[in-house]
DNA sequence: GCATCATACGTACAAGCGTACACATCGCCC
DNA sequence: GGGCGATGTGTACGCTTGTACGTATGATGC
């Protein structure tokens, strides 16, 4: 196949960049959460980062694998956010001063991790190894959560939270920062 | 365009289908449900109602109309239930048995309607038409709410409803009855 | 009975897709 | 400094998709 094309096509002068794999990475992330998983193709995953098409099938075996390995990445990201604010508060006062920030500054802060959160969420009801990616988030942030609350609370209030921005973030009115401070000491009072 | 096939091509006895529309929303939601809004095709929906591809742009002019019929219909049925469930309701107790029953039976009893809601969230993140359809849907539980409950505590309830039931239906060991009742009734005590 | 028209049906077509793969090129190790 | 394996690049292939459209048919009104 060595081509018989018309225009001799221009060679890019592209070669040697070490880490491409990782922005390949990054810029799924970006195509997800501009065009959705659906949208989500080879070629324009490679567009985004300024790629040739061949490059995809070099760093990943298909397509799916990439995405496993982009919403892998996003996940963590969002686990760890949640630890270092729970693990950074000294009581339990500290601790939901620490789950409201959570909600309205990191979660609600950031459309961008939202939609690629509720397109995990879809793309794990089909794929096995995206479920798996899911429940590992959920248990660790239900674990940061149980550094400072019992294990029934810490599951309620994470439900609370997935709840609250949701709910927030498909409104026409996302809920205020008084109005989540107010769900959760309502919650915890 | 006569078409010149080798097979001379089976002709379906198939006529005057009244309804045909319909059936073609509903298996529109089935195929959603199973394969999710990225597998469903013209001609997957017309396998799942087995009808022929060509009436699909007869009855619809686009795939996007199709979907969103399909999702608006679903939407429309949620929100019944929940005016029903509420309704029926005399005083707030009740209202609240009402809630919880909802949630348990209703919302976590049916798999399929629940992979209906998400896949509509996601859609809804990149459509306006079903972004208006889901805003109704929530308007309308939140109304169904406010018979029983003031403004914020219904709007909070809403949120912390949507999170059981997400947070429920993604997780290993989906929460019981006794759990969902316990979490309500610590938020609304 | 028959004309008409909404409905039904089969098929073609261009576009876009994932993937495979031949060839080019460079870093690195001996 | 030379070769060789890892990396990078262009393009072809087979397939599925949404949609358009010519034709067929039967219910309905006269």
């Amino acid at each position: 196949m060595t081509g018989r094309a018309g225009p001799p096509a221009p060679r890019r002068p592209r070669r040697h960049d070490p880490g491409r794999r990782d922005r390949l990475i990054d810029a799924a992330l970006t195509v997800i959460a501009e065009r959705g998983v659906a949208g989500t193709t080879h070629r324009e995953v490679a567009r985004a980062a300024d790629v040739p098409l061949g490059s995809m099938t070099y760093h990943f075996t298909s397509l799916e694998e990439l995405l496993a390995e982009a919403f892998t990445r996003h996940a963590g990201a969002a686990a760890r956010v949640f630890d270092e604010r729970l693990s950074a508060a000294g009581d339990r006062d500290a601790a939901v001063e620490a789950v409201i920030s959570l909600v309205s500054d990191d979660l609600l802060g950031s459309q961008r991790d939202l939609v690629l959160s509720v397109e995990l969420y879809v793309a794990a009801a089909r794929n096995p190894a995206l479920r798996a990616v899911t429940q590992a988030w959920m248990a660790r942030s239900r674990q940061a959560l149980e550094r400072h609350f019992d294990a029934t609370t810490a599951r309620e209030l994470d439900a609370l939270i997935e709840g609250l921005v949701l709910h927030s973030a498909l409104s026409t009115d996302p809920m205020t920062p008084e109005q989540i401070r107010h769900a959760i000491h309502r919650f915890l009072r």
